[in-house]
DNA sequence: GTTGATACCGAAAGCGCTTTCGTTTTAGCC
DNA sequence: GGCTAAAACGAAAGCGCTTTCGGTATCAAC
């Protein structure tokens, strides 16, 4: 495949390879006449340096990894693209590249993040939806690997991160329905070794009791992210003596099967019995009814997290980098006032 | 960050680098015991190989690139996530790297291409969603790189491509909706630069022709692939004089938007008037009503599809690496038998 | 015309690994 | 024990680039 090489130019050019390559990277002691013979012949032979000599010589990457979340089928997830697209971009804009790296099980989970850390393939890499007590982000600390992680962990103190403040939106999430008359509010989550799932719960729990709603485990149902598995749990919720009046998912894919689930049960979503998602997935729109949600700003999320970490790579001071952002409601049809008995 | 080298390991061990390397790479002339003592050594310490030294050094890239599809946002779209997670866990079996590229601009598509083929990164490429004629595919040619199809452009005799006859389906599709008594079928259409545009609209019309239907350039609608797009394109057609029963959506997103579009005419999908959607989307399942749809099969399409080209860098004759599944029918509730006046 | 800067460039050392080639050991056999 | 063949290893070159260091050439100033 590599054809032309620094040498080839420099014999083509009567020069010597360094010249060539200080030419090539705008070096100040090159003169202005040779630096752009050189570019313009690199040009004529369609140069371009061999990536991997570069990275040797230079010692550094150029590169940074995502870490898939663990989890198979965890890339089919919406935020996933998302993100990828947006780090790509900014990544792009500097010339760096972008690995994308599966922990194909989470045995191996370990030795791929040493693997990443020493095999000199990337200058940073960035996580997502951590555990509470995640391992990666122990070894990345480790390793001293520049990294930024997309959520957080249980203890976040002392690493870069970037996140939505999703307790203080289940917290809130609990106010909106508490507001529309609903005492008896439900809880779909998800599994709480992922931090995301505990703060989600925590919030929900700190919600019901600013509301002073009393906490009934029996509607407290902890299940997969997956349609099918909130429309199980809502069965099941709605089949209790004594059912809520309102659904709290803890994703919106969750929520897609809670409307799904009340419909089979010949009531609908909002009337009899409202659903309040989190995530803000477009595709809600289309649900019937319309999911109401929370959304995540992940609009340029993928752009922000990739800059944060390209500071920290430059040096920055991974403490100086944490963001937290808040979600905002997007009302459809899915949530409604309790209806009076 | 790369702390213990092969020199250190040879030092710790009193034997020559390359007899370390050797040892590692499990050739025939190390011993059974030094090559056993060496590895020892090497888990102590934790060694791993510097993959910028080693791709040097050998040549090959051990990494094949991901070319993004063209036009922003597009790797939102689901099938892009399923892909690369195929590709990554196949690729990860055999210790390879996955890079995702993101041709920033139209513009700068070929030089990125140029770029990829010419640095040494990778050893092969995939490229999606191609256009009728698609620069990328001939400079991957004209680069000599291995690279696959995920789709075909116009001309594709000579090179690897894996594709789901959407030109098939689309004609199938006709017929589907012909059979149920629908005699006027309409056609919201992805745009045509695209090869798989083209296709769709191609099965589109011959399916029309197989069964005695006539074509109406009025209710053909090429636009953009969003839901937004399919609702706008539906809401024209259903403001006809004489309006279609039935609606074939190259994509499912756009049948969501004509789904949507339909309730807002006060008529019900699958009553009034059918669509037909083209991905097979498992959100399908959750629109009002759930959507009719044609299934690609891409459960493992990235698996096979990476499979394909490892075998093309492996020395393999691309033209032997073409494959085109078929897609398969999922009924759900937006067709329905035309009703009777 | 010498001196001292300054600007430009060549030479060469390395980055950490692989791999060829050749040398030393060991084993095998009469 | 001496010979040959095979087995095991060491030495060294080289992958294609970067970058330091030192050496000319150029130029201004006196």
């Amino acid at each position: 495949m590599q054809r032309v090489s620094l040498k080839f130019l420099a014999k083509e050019l009567g020069i010597a390879e360094g010249t060539v390559s200080r030419a090539l990277n705008d070096y100040p002691d090159i003169s202005q006449a040779t630096r752009e013979r050189v570019k313009e012949v690199a040009k004529k032979f369609n140069y371009k340096a061999n990536q991997n000599a570069r990275r040797l010589a230079t010692g550094i990457a150029e590169a940074v990894a995502y870490l898939m979340p663990p989890n198979t089928h965890a890339i089919s997830e919406p935020f996933v693209s998302q993100l990828l697209e947006g780090l790509g971009s900014s990544l792009a804009k500097r010339g760096w590249d972008l690995l994308v790296v599966q922990a194909s099980s989470p045995e191996t989970e370990a030795e791929t993040v040493e693997k990443l850390s020493s095999s000199g393939k990337v200058s940073g890499v960035v996580v997502s939806r951590p555990y509470k007590e995640d391992r990666r982000i122990e070894l990345l600390k480790k390793y001293n690997m520049p990294f930024i992680v997309h959520g957080r962990s249980a203890n976040s103190e002392d690493y870069a991160w970037y996140d939505v403040d999703s307790e203080k939106a289940f917290h809130d999430g609990v106010g909106v329905l508490a507001e529309l008359g609903h005492q008896r509010i439900a809880f779909i989550g998800a599994p709480i070794d992922y931090n995301f799932g505990q703060m989600r719960l925590d919030g929900y729990q700190r919600g019901l009791a600013a509301n002073n709603l009393i906490l009934d485990e029996e509607i407290i149902k902890i299940v997969d992210m997956s349609d099918d598995a909130g429309a199980v749990a809502t069965a099941k919720i709605l089949a209790l003596p004594h059912p809520p009046t309102a659904i709290l998912c803890a994703t919106d894919t969750q929520a897609f099967g809670a409307i799904a689930a009340i419909r089979e049960q010949g009531l609908i979503a909002g009337i009899e019995v409202s659903v309040l998602g989190y995530d803000g997935l477009d595709f809600g729109k289309h649900t019937n009814p319309p999911l109401t949600t929370m959304a995540q700003p992940h609009d340029y999320s993928g752009e922000e997290i990739c800059n944060m970490l390209l500071a920290i790579i430059d040096g920055g001071n991974p403490v100086d980098y944490q963001e937290l952002r808040s979600a905002i409601l997007v009302r459809r049809m899915s949530v409604g006032p309790v209806r009076p008995h």
